[in-house]
DNA sequence: TCTTGAACCTATAGTCGCTATAGCAACTAC
DNA sequence: GTAGTTGCTATAGCGACTATAGGTTCAAGA
């Protein structure tokens, strides 16, 4: 029925520090006891913590699942907030795409003007990191 | 000729907290002070900050950055070392944009379900944070 | 030369999202 | 019964900074 901190791990992903780190921030409830006080989750708790790590998974921050959370304990109110976090983290994420494909840019260009057969005096790697005049793009 | 840790944080774009917080981590060597205990600093100081700056853009952690300054003070060593470490980064730049780039989709899916108009309750964003069963590719 | 205000100094604590450690207690399987 | 795994709390540490407090020094204008 119910189940330890360890299966709720397994089940879930998360590990068992950071459960108790989520149960300390509040983002999960406090869950009843054994006489021996070991924590004993339910099915609710498994759901929310599959939500929580989830989100995280997509790379949401806290504070964004934070707000999920507490709009789904809110079932009248209508979605729209829900799909602006979503599309909000959507651009977030593409922002950060286009940051990173700049940079695997420069990083190529950098790896390819060394051969790997002269001396660090000569090598363009470093002069590269030294120089940001020897970059095509800005970042 | 020298010039003070505004100065050279202006021209590096590094925030004065963290080029002392560097000289506390030993990534940049201490400064000559003034009469006054200012720091002090050259051109020197101004190239190997940049250099450092530059790494940062470049999302290679600081153990890259040490080992490629480590390097370029032994201008006899082979630039080999340098290229594998500019490699190393490229490749996990790699990864990073790959995984960044299904977390992209999935959250397209989840956004594309939620017209904002009817409750919570019903909502699909809420539904596909909570159950990893309805995303279409692992992650 | 004096004054004012910006820039500088040190030291410490806080950030985020965990992760590791120490030193115990309880549960489970044999 | 006992051994071994799992659990408990509390605290410290991680990376790479950032913020704050409370004081000192510098540079430019009057």
């Amino acid at each position: 029925m119910d189940f330890s901190i360890g299966d709720l791990s397994r089940r879930t992903g998360v590990k068992v520090p950071t459960i108790r780190y989520y149960e300390k921030e509040g983002l999960i409830e406090e869950p009843i006891r054994t006489e021996g006080n070991q924590r004993r989750y339910t099915e609710r708790d498994l759901e929310r913590l599959t939500f929580i790590r989830h989100g995280r998974d997509l790379g949401l921050p806290m504070m964004a699942i934070r707000e999920l959370l507490d709009l789904s304990s809110h079932p009248d109110a209508p979605c729209a907030d829900a799909d602006r976090i979503a599309s909000e983290q959507l651009q977030n994420i593409r922002t950060r795409i286009a940051q990173l494909q700049r940079l695997e840019a420069e990083l190529l260009r950098i790896t390819q003007s060394c051969t790997g057969t002269h001396a660090i005096a000569d090598c363009n790697v470093l002069k590269a990191f030294g120089d940001h005049r020897l970059c095509k793009g800005e970042h």
